[in-house]
DNA sequence: CCTATGACCATAG
DNA sequence: CCTATGGCCATAG
């Protein structure tokens, strides 16, 4: 089955609506977006947001609390000024961390900060 | 049509 | 805690 517009809508404005401080998983939101047991593509569609976007995908975990964004993972890096060299490095912990949540191993605490309308 | 590939998930050991 | 397994489902080739 295609995937339209309307369908994307639902999930963006699901991840939209994700308080401040709480985290959501995949398949919590495709659930909450009347679409169950697409976790997978809800992951698709955040990969393919524009860098710019205003969307608080960093708030999206999986089930078990970890960061599967492959962009997040990345290590800093720097150069042999100590200056970093990739400054995507880290960008959802960063985030997660502004936001009064903790992260040890790129794994956050569901029990804690999942949000739970 | 078939296979492969994911920012996934639940379960079993 | 970890790994392995089977299922999931849209997309790409």
């Amino acid at each position: 089955m295609a995937l339209s517009l309307d369908l994307k809508r639902s999930i963006w404005q699901v991840v939209a609506s994700i308080p401040v401080g709480r985290v959501a998983t995949y398949g919590q939101i495709a659930s909450m977006a009347g679409q169950p047991g697409r976790a997978r593509w809800v992951g698709r569609l955040l990969s393919e947001l524009p860098q710019a976007t205003t969307l608080p995908w960093h708030r999206v975990v999986n089930a078990s609390g970890q960061i599967t964004n492959p962009h997040a993972l990345i290590q800093i890096q720097r150069n042999a000024s100590g200056q970093i060299t990739n400054p995507h490095a880290l960008i959802q912990i960063q985030r997660l961390a502004l936001e009064g949540i903790k992260v040890n191993n790129a794994r956050l605490s569901l029990k804690q900060h999942q949000w739970q309308p």
